[in-house]
RNA sequence: CGGGGCGUAGCGCAGCUUGGUAGCGCGCCUGAUUUGGGAUCAGGAAGUCGCAGGUUCAAAUCCUGUCGCCCCGACCA
């Protein structure tokens, strides 16, 4: 392709909208455009990016047994209403009418639709197992749709799904997807980790996330170096080490003035003492019920362990006022001493023996708190999110933290859809069954821009070799000196020749703008054509992740390509 | 959904308080000189000031409404 054809509006300046890298860089490199919020149109270059990992996704796919189809993204309510989707999925969900008022939704998902569809043709185990998968806009309308590509309202989604005979089969299937998915995130080169999700309000099987690692990401996951666990932060267990009981000869209970002493930190620092010895007392409401949770003054509540534990359906944090009426002391004097709500304890407070807490009346503290001697609490729980360094739950290893973006998903559904759905089969015995279904999905512009996210520098993008949109960029320095043009294109014309995907600068700009445009959009590899390669009959050549250049023949250059896209 | 901010040329912004000829930088077009990391000079094109009402002799500017976009919040006492 010549870049005086090709069609990648490169912007100079930061677009305002854009908040974060990937967002920016995709800009400005003339890889998207902006349609409506949350919405984009991929220019020629993104599309080349998209086309090569909906390639690997298909080709893994494919080999791991699945079968590519087109499902609707019209889809009509009454499927919606028979899974109770239509209501549960509220205002996420865009829909629309057509002429004769009739109500559809643009398919933020296709469980519904491609169940009916196997349900409707295929009748018999003979016909399962079934693994059958999509690539397809999806849409969702999102309270805020925010970082670009990251989380848009119509995005590119692979969707694949099985169905099984049993529940061992959905195993199998499972099993297969798990392994499709680390040769695809392998093979598109990025660095990413495999965690154990939450799979929710949909059961107690087991479902993964793939994360991208990315500092930009969303999500925090918790890794050990030593065996292969790798969770969220929010599902990961605090397996603390056993709990010390509070020495009981400690010191006597004192209480303190601490005059505007509100935070954590401050009360920390007015004694002196680590924010670890003291304890963060947080008043929430279960169902409107208030409970209390102890937590280490460094450590945060995870909500999901709470509710999990507390068995409610709602649990939110209470507001200022209602610490007034409970204890009569505003956030940063309460503390567990003398109250008679529900008190869940965190296992670290358990270890504490002189401890620091809210004396739940303003500007005062309790100091040599002992727990167990001074309150009780209803149960020691693990109610914190795990952080670095704490013990692996396997291996007691310290673990990493890193941030990802979550790009792949996969999960057992069981028989929630197909139950619903009513997509059942007669098996052997000719007794009718239900299907087990399991569902896997990968975000295709999101990884784009994960990818993005993972691989830049100051310059611009540094697309992973497999995904980048063309291999070659060949810059002549001037485009206006016929010798280096010849010699340019002859170049171009024997990569092309060798179905290299190349792109050739020609044109009429001056070589720092062509230098700036090619490190911008990411080409792995820069060759260039000046008075120096003239002269010495060779071309110099640079790797875009790499500072220093090479001067090389062509059949070297030939060798390299081969080598790093071998 | 709550709070805040913004909408002026393709992009980034000023002008608005105090109403009176619509500006700057980058980009774009033409020409010349240049040519190894976003050139220089000269000339030029380009904006119904988001949209709709209102106030006024006069509105980018004041008022009302509306649409769009961005940020923050909806868990850390």
């Amino acid at each position: 392709m010549k870049a005086s054809e090709l069609f990648f509006p490169t912007l100079r300046e930061v677009p305002a909208e854009a908040e974060v890298v990937s967002h920016q860089l995709l800009l400005r490199a003339g890889f998207i455009r902006k349609a409506s919020g949350g919405v984009y149109s991929y220019l020629p270059l993104a599309q080349r990016v998209l086309k090569k990992i909906m390639q690997i996704v298909r080709e893994e796919m494919d080999r791991a047994g699945g079968q590519e189809l087109m499902l609707p993204i019209i889809q009509p309510r009454e499927l919606w209403e028979k899974t109770g989707r239509w209501d549960v999925y509220g205002d996420e969900m865009f829909r629309l009418q057509d002429r004769h008022k009739r109500y559809f939704a643009l398919g933020p998902t296709h469980e519904e639709i491609i169940t009916t569809l196997v349900n409707a043709d295929v009748h018999s185990y003979r016909g399962l197992p079934l693994m059958l998968y999509q690539i397809q806009n999806k849409y969702r309308d999102e309270i805020r749709p925010r970082f670009g590509l990251m989380r848009g309202r119509e995005f590119i989604m692979k969707d694949a799904y099985s169905f099984d005979v049993d529940y061992q089969g959905l195993d199998m299937s499972y099993q297969k997807m798990f392994e499709a998915y680390h040769q695809i995130f392998q093979r598109m080169e990025l660095k990413y980790r495999v965690v154990e999700a939450d799979s929710g309000a949909i059961g107690g099987s087991s479902s993964h996330e793939y994360m991208v690692l990315a500092d930009s990401g969303e999500a925090e996951v918790v890794y050990c170096e030593q065996c292969s666990y790798a969770a969220n932060v929010e599902k990961a267990e605090c397996s603390c080490q056993e709990a010390v009981p509070g020495q009981t000869d400690a010191l006597p209970l004192e209480k303190k003035h601490t005059p505007g002493q509100k935070t954590v930190e401050d009360v920390a620092a007015f004694f002196q003492r680590p924010t670890s010895q003291v304890i963060k007392t947080l008043l929430c409401l279960a169902d409107g019920q208030p409970v209390v949770a102890l937590l280490r003054g460094d450590r945060e509540l995870n909500v999901v362990k709470f509710q999990n534990l507390l068995g409610c359906l709602d649990l939110v944090m209470a507001d200022e006022k209602a610490a007034y009426e409970l204890f009569g002391a505003g956030f940063g004097s309460l503390g567990p001493i003398g109250l008679d709500i529900p008190i869940y304890g965190d296992l670290e407070i358990q270890a504490m023996s002189a401890a620091n807490c809210g004396a739940n009346q303003d500007d005062y503290h309790y100091i040599n708190v002992c727990p167990g001697r001074d309150f009780q609490v209803r149960q020691w729980n693990d109610l914190r999110n795990a952080v670095a360094g704490d013990p692996c739950p396997h291996c007691q290893n310290p673990l990493q933290l890193v941030r990802g973006i979550e790009v792949g998903h996969i999960f057992k559904l069981g028989d929630k859809y197909s139950r619903d759905l009513d997509a059942s089969f007669l098996d052997q015995n000719g007794q009718s069954q239900i299907m087990v279904m399991g569902c896997y999905g990968i975000g295709i512009s999101r990884t784009m821009a994960a990818a993005v996210e993972q691989n830049r520098d100051e310059q611009g993008i540094i697309w992973p070799l497999p995904l980048a949109p063309y291999q070659v960029i060949v810059i002549p320095v001037n485009s206006k000196k016929e010798d280096q043009m010849d010699l340019a294109r002859s170049i171009y014309e024997q990569l092309l020749a060798k179905g290299i995907e190349v792109i050739l600068d020609d044109r009429d700009e001056r070589a720092g703008v062509k230098f700036k445009d090619a490190d911008l959009i990411g080409i792995p590899l820069r060759i260039t054509v000046g008075p120096k390669a003239l002269q010495e009959n060779k071309v110099e050549v640079k790797k875009r992740w790499e500072k220093d250049i090479n001067m090389m023949g062509m059949e070297e250059v030939l060798n390299l390509i081969g080598e790093l896209w071998g």
